[in-house]
DNA sequence: AGTGCAACTCTTTTT
DNA sequence: GAGTTGCACT
């Protein structure tokens, strides 16, 4: 009793509010900083605890891996017995349910997921006739279409695109894709709609299984998991399932992956009786860096509206810094920070947020030359490196056959004669049962046979490392003491060598060893090794690191079922490794920080064209304010702005004016250093420029890249330096800075 | 089938 | 400016 007082006291009257809440669905705007997770895990606890809800009937969905992680080890702090409730992100819990019910979903029970990437090589050869470029773009329309959970024959297809091949484009990608078994990251939410809306009994047994669903960060929920969501909570039924979705309609920015706003703006027609709670006290920020936030996301229509209030003091008004070029922009910011470090702030409260990740490049190198340790979030995706990828097809091919697209991408590498056109005759004389089927059903040139051959024998031996398909249950019992005992030596010959028996492996084997025998077996080991001595890379210690993933799943189909799902999942987990410092700066793009938090925190870039870029307007403008809105809302103690003049882009120098949503914060709400553009009501720079006298009106030009030409006229640029605009004979007008960029700009006569 | 050079195109990206 | 794609050549 004690403890559960403990834990509720803890809670603000809306936080407790939301927590106690029952008897309709509920809708908690939880502003940013607003203690969002601490009620969701609180509500978790105590609906266990004082409820009496049994543990397993409780779903929390979430989108990343690493907060359905928070939520659990949170949720358990508090109550134990939430060990035993489903906290996963919405795709686990859709790979989760298609495991389960993959016939009814028509795929394969040992499915594995096809990324974007894989998207696009299936769409190729489902249709050849697109370029690559045509697939990428198809690909991604089809992602789309399975965000709004459209199929090839929904009428609401032309509102994703409005190419009248499309509806064939994606009908023929569909079936080549359920040929290979596999399913596709969309699938994971749609088929699972799907299966439960034509489905009514195990629609039932799911409304009897989840007394309590709750979705996290609902405003960046797709179409799809709406209708998921609504199958599995049985809202037209009435069920009685007890339905609580958390968000912030002013943070939702991933429309262009599928989110729909709309979602949380009309969750409460969509769910009719639903209450709403709002969550405005803000625990993370002093009260002048949210009236920055707070003046910005004003601007934005259609809101439900909130106002956070901060439960801080008034602490530092943030700073909006002008700055000639980047380069200035990244030394300004490596000096507040080295300055900082001096009076002991800790590199780690800094962060460096950018809306592209093509604009870390100069940070980095500022920093590197400075010695600031720093930190890049999410820019070099393991999972997305060539070795991984060839690893992972491999394995992924042993569960599953039939799996097109990683047969394609490993049968011929390292070389084995099987060019395209034999690929292409194996799939077609294997497609839909099994491709090794097919390899051994298919005639063959004499060297791709061979090939062949030595494929299907690699294939056929890791297949049987798993441990199935055993002749006789005796000889498997005996071989899996002996196989322990040579596992407990983790010497990875000894495992290759008692690989090579004729008995399986067995079920003591750790999945680890497996990757290994594969990687090395395979000889993509030998291959990429040769990479490495060419190029340099790190390809193999890259593998070793994936065969390091492995070491806690057990040598089974089921064990490389859950490893894969496991990598395929939570892609965000790259090898937080190594070289990672322990205290440093954080570079970020505005997308990443989303629910992270930094004492400082420092938004470059601020110009029109990069953020927002200049092809935003309407709904996209909107949700690129609320990008800001985000970056802002990160900073706990201080927030810096910085925009440039001049910014190197495409490899061309561009003059910059800065970002409209600057002007958006009001006047007095920030400080303001350095040189004033014109734009922003600056008096005229100085007069006599002795550049001025050389590029005069008149000037003849020689110009290593546009040829001869002549100064036509001159201007002042935002921060104050001459621009001179120079006619070439060859056609187009240029501007040119002079102080900046003499080298090129050569004076005739 | 693998290499080399010219041409193109450049967001954001939980899963 | 850089990384990638696609074609042509061997």
């Amino acid at each position: 009793m004690q403890e559960a007082a403990d834990y509720l006291a803890a809670l603000n009257p809306s936080q407790l509010a939301a927590v106690k809440h029952d008897g309709s669905s509920l809708l908690i705007l939880a502003g940013a900083g607003s203690g969002k997770t601490r009620v969701i895990t609180t509500k978790i606890a105590y609906l266990i605890k004082e409820k009496h809800i049994d543990p397993y009937a409780v779903l929390a969905v979430t989108f990343t891996k690493k907060a359905a992680n928070e939520m659990k080890e949170r949720a358990v702090a508090l109550e134990p017995r939430a060990e035993y409730a489903q906290i996963r992100t919405f795709h686990s819990w859709g790979a989760y349910f298609l495991r389960a019910h993959a016939e009814a979903a028509g795929i394969s029970k040992n499915f594995t997921v096809y990324d974007d990437d894989d998207m696009v090589t299936l769409l190729g050869k489902a249709v050849p006739s697109l370029s690559r470029q045509q697939a990428a773009l198809a690909a991604h329309k089809i992602s789309l279409a399975k965000d709004y959970c459209c199929t090839p024959d929904s009428e609401r297809l032309c509102t994703i695109s409005d190419d009248p091949q499309f509806a064939d484009i994606y009908a023929a990608y569909e079936k080549r894709l359920r040929e290979t078994g596999n399913v596709d990251f969309g699938d994971l939410i749609m088929l699972p709609y799907l299966v439960l809306r034509d489905n009514g009994a195990l629609r039932h047994a799911m409304h009897l299984r989840y007394r309590v669903i709750m979705v996290d960060e609902y405003q960046d929920s797709n179409v799809a998991q709406y209708l998921l969501l609504q199958q599995l909570a049985g809202v037209e039924e009435s069920s009685g399932t007890y339905v609580c979705v958390v968000g912030d309609d002013d943070q939702s920015i991933y429309r262009f992956r599928g989110a729909e706003v709309q979602n949380i703006l009309n969750f409460q027609n969509q769910f009719p009786g639903t209450d709403v709670i709002r969550l405005e006290m803000n625990y993370r920020s002093t009260s002048e860096i949210l009236a920055c936030a707070d003046s910005v996301v004003r601007h934005n229509g259609g809101r439900l509206g909130k106002t956070l209030v901060a439960a801080r003091g008034k602490g530092k008004l943030p700073t909006l810094v002008f700055l000639p070029t980047q380069d200035d922009e990244t030394q300004f910011c490596a000096e507040i920070i080295a300055q900082a470090y001096q009076n002991g702030t800790p590199y780690s409260e800094w962060a460096i947020l950018y809306r592209t990740n093509a604009q870390s490049l100069g940070f980095e190198t500022e920093f590197l030359h400075r010695k600031i340790p720093y930190t890049i979030v999410g820019s070099l995706k393991f999972y997305e490196r060539e070795e991984i990828k060839d690893a992972l097809a491999w394995i992924s091919f042993v569960a599953n056959p039939r799996d097109e697209v990683a047969f394609r991408r490993i049968v011929n590498k390292p070389v084995r004669g099987i060019g395209a056109v034999s690929q292409d005759k194996v799939v077609a004389a294997g497609a839909g049962v099994s491709l090794l089927a097919g390899c051994r059903n298919v005639k063959l040139s004499k060297k791709a046979q061979e090939g062949i051959q030595a494929f299907c024998a690699l294939a056929e031996e890791f297949t049987a490392m798993l441990g199935e398909s055993v002749p006789a249950a005796g000889t498997a019992v005996a071989e899996t003491s002996a196989a322990d005992g040579a596992t407990g030596n983790a010497a990875p010959e000894e495992y290759a060598a008692a690989a090579g028996n004729p008995a399986p492996a067995a079920s003591g084997a750790k999945l680890a060893e497996f990757v290994e025998a594969v990687i090395r077996k395979s000889g993509l080991e030998e291959f990429h090794k040769s990479q490495d001595d060419v190029s340099g890379t790190q390809k193999l210690s890259n593998l070793q690191e994936l065969v390091n993933s492995a070491v806690l799943y057990p040598c089974t189909r089921q064990g490389l079922l859950d490893f894969l799902d496991h990598i395929q999942l939570d892609r965000t987990l790259e090898t937080e490794d190594s070289a990672a410092p322990r205290d440093s700066v954080t570079l970020i793009t505005l997308h990443n920080t989303k629910g992270l938090e930094f004492p400082r925190v420092i938004i470059t870039g601020m110009e029109s064209g990069i953020f927002p870029r200049d092809d935003k307007t309407g709904g996209e403008l909107e949700e690129e304010r609320r990008l800001f809105y985000v970056g802002i809302t990160r900073a706990k103690n201080e927030l810096y702005l910085t925009s440039c003049g001049l910014r190197r882009l495409y490899g061309r120098t561009n003059f910059m004016q800065p970002s409209p949503f600057l002007a958006e914060i009001g006047a007095g709400r920030l400080r303001v250093l350095g040189q004033k553009p014109s734009s922003f009501g600056s008096e005229r720079a100085g007069d006599e420029d002795p550049l001025a006298r050389r590029y005069r009106k008149g000037t003849g030009i020689y110009h290593d890249d546009y040829g001869h030409g002549q100064v036509i006229g001159t201007e002042t640029s935002p921060d104050g330096e001459l621009v001179i605009r120079v006619s070439f004979e060859s056609g187009g007008i240029k501007k040119f800075l002079p102080k900046y960029q003499e080298k090129s700009l050569m004076i005739e006569d």
